[in-house]
DNA sequence: CTGTTAGCGCTTTCAA
DNA sequence: TTGAAAGCGCTAACAG
């Protein structure tokens, strides 16, 4: 049950050449007569000789790969958001291992995936406490943040300004004459709702004098059931809107409310961030924070390959712009 | 830029051991004595020692980890699906390395896990061509279908009984009166497709004498809006019911219906067959087949586990049990 | 342009 | 119960 029948070395002996040579071929370097290359080539397909990466690995102290630490995969905005990596990984050739964590076993999963040897994690997880941080730190490995945010230490990032939108989407709530409108929170100890989201909702209520009451604050899971079980207290709090933080618990919302007569929107206005594909499903269709997702991906992915080449960055975090859809959910 | 400080070489020397020891005790192999095991895990804690997995990989040419090939991560069915692996996977301390295979390039996804080394291989997909049979084959790692079958090579695999499934909610619609029922699809060049499903529901029209006609199948992709796009033709064949493979095209036929004043279930009726929470979130809910998706994938992550330990078998082909949830997009 | 030679960090006989 | 030593398959100087 050998997984690797041929080696570098049969290649060698077959083609008559040394390994440093196969070696050579395999690895595009040009200083080969290009007779010794086909000739090497020729051998190469002829055994169907495949490189083993993790000898490589070894060899060149360098894998290829990346550590993708995401969340929960069934959750749409990150799946989404490593698609954008995944395309912009196989670009440049990297390999990626995907780690599903449970955010409570970020450090295990952080550390599996360094003593795999990966020359670069992209980390999608919201909470990053004081044991992962040391790990990251202290790891040498180049770690980018993709669609999450760390106060207590500025790695590389790529975000939108969650402030900016969810402020922005507030504010329209206000013009239309809300003055109860409640905020439906992923977990609060996340960084991305408790200093970032709730901070736009407060910033636009502030600004428009009304007073901030805790009693319209509501955090669930970002679960479409976990916003529809919501719904009763929403109700019954007296708002009249919500904001809500992720497009699968804006649905449970929109649900709760027009399976309980509340009409969409004439009594009740629903606004969400994510722009999942999941706010064109519902009916009414949700009005969204436009963020680009994919793009988010895709540019994480592409400053680790530069921190992982060496290169300089231009800009450490990066803030994508955003924008709103009004779709039926809301009157603006 | 190290990214592995410390070795086992340094434990050693530091415990005053030679590597064997320290080898044995990291692998917890009892033949060492208890005091010296003390000894040396001391110093591992103290010199924060992470072994080298790529190394380990090497000598022992094994790597624990396993390839997964998923379609497609932002469908729901996937990562149902992969959460159920993952899950087994850890359970079995065994890493993933998540790949994304946009089915055309299945071979070269399956040629990069093997070269990293991978001991087994989940497949997802949906399409195995002659080149990723033959690839797989000669590979001599252990290979398991998740949701996905191959009629052509008897691979081991994981599934529900699909012809089944199908058949039994196509006779719900024919109980109900339906004489043009419409079979909504994924690529029909997907066995899934073309041979289980579809025929499922020929099963159907012919116990019930109902003349099959193929102006009433329609194949997308497995997308909300390939759904919603068909929806138009669905309508213009005179069908006054649909069969549909994924929850999120039942999703898009079923808006279509309703943002054209189809009334569902009345004038028109859906059922689909993932069951994920899609069903929940549209109004009306869809009805659909029930499948035990996590299910799926966590048998089919413990067959491979059982594979790459070299135990037998009991039944290569598994067909788990699956149900009917009537919600309100039918009348049975 | 090509070959020789050390390792990369670890597992695994084989002896002791 | 422990250690010595030989690789695992490959890369990367260093020579030539």
């Amino acid at each position: 049950m050998e997984k690797q029948a041929v080696t570098i070395y049969d290649v060698a002996r077959e083609a008559g050449v040394s390994m440093a040579t196969v070696s050579r071929v395999v690895n595009g370097n040009t200083n080969v007569r290009s007779e010794t290359k086909d000739k090497v080539e020729a051998v190469i397909a002829n055994l169907n000789y495949r490189p083993n990466a993790v000898a490589r690995g070894l060899a060149s102290r360098k894998s290829t790969t990346v550590g993708i630490v995401i969340p929960d995969v069934t959750n749409i905005y990150f799946s989404e958001l490593s698609r954008g990596i995944d395309d912009v990984a196989r670009m440049y050739n990297y390999q990626i291992i995907l780690a599903n964590s449970e955010e409570k076993n970020a450090s295990e999963v952080v550390e599996s995936l360094l003593s795999k040897q990966v020359d670069g994690i992209l980390y999608m997880g919201n909470i990053i406490d004081d044991r992962l941080r040391e790990e990251l730190d202290k790891s040498n490995v180049p770690v980018v943040l993709s669609g999450s945010v760390d106060l207590k230490n500025q790695k590389p990032s790529v975000n939108i300004d969650y402030i900016s939108a969810v402020q922005e989407i507030t504010e329209k709530l206000i013009a239309s004459g809300h003055k109860k409108i409640s905020f439906i929170s992923g977990p609060l100890n996340q960084t991305i709702n408790s200093d970032f989201k709730l901070k736009g909702y407060q910033n636009a209520l502030e600004d428009a004098g009304i007073e901030y009451d805790e009693d319209l604050i509501f955090a669930g899971e970002y679960e479409y059931e976990s916003g529809y079980q919501l719904g009763d207290e929403i109700r019954d709090s007296g708002a009249t809107a919500s904001v809500v933080v992720d497009d699968e618990m804006a649905a449970g919302v929109l649900n709760y409310m027009t399976d309980n007569n509340v009409k969409i929107p004439d009594n009740f206005e629903v606004v969400t961030v994510n722009n999942s594909h999941i706010t064109l499903m519902t009916r009414p269709q949700l009005s969204s924070v436009i963020q680009p997702i994919y793009d988010i991906g895709a540019v994480s992915m592409r400053m680790l390959t530069k921190l992982m080449n060496n290169e300089e960055l231009e800009t450490s975090e990066v803030l994508l712009a955003h924008g709103y859809a009004k779709r039926e959910s809301t009157k603006n």
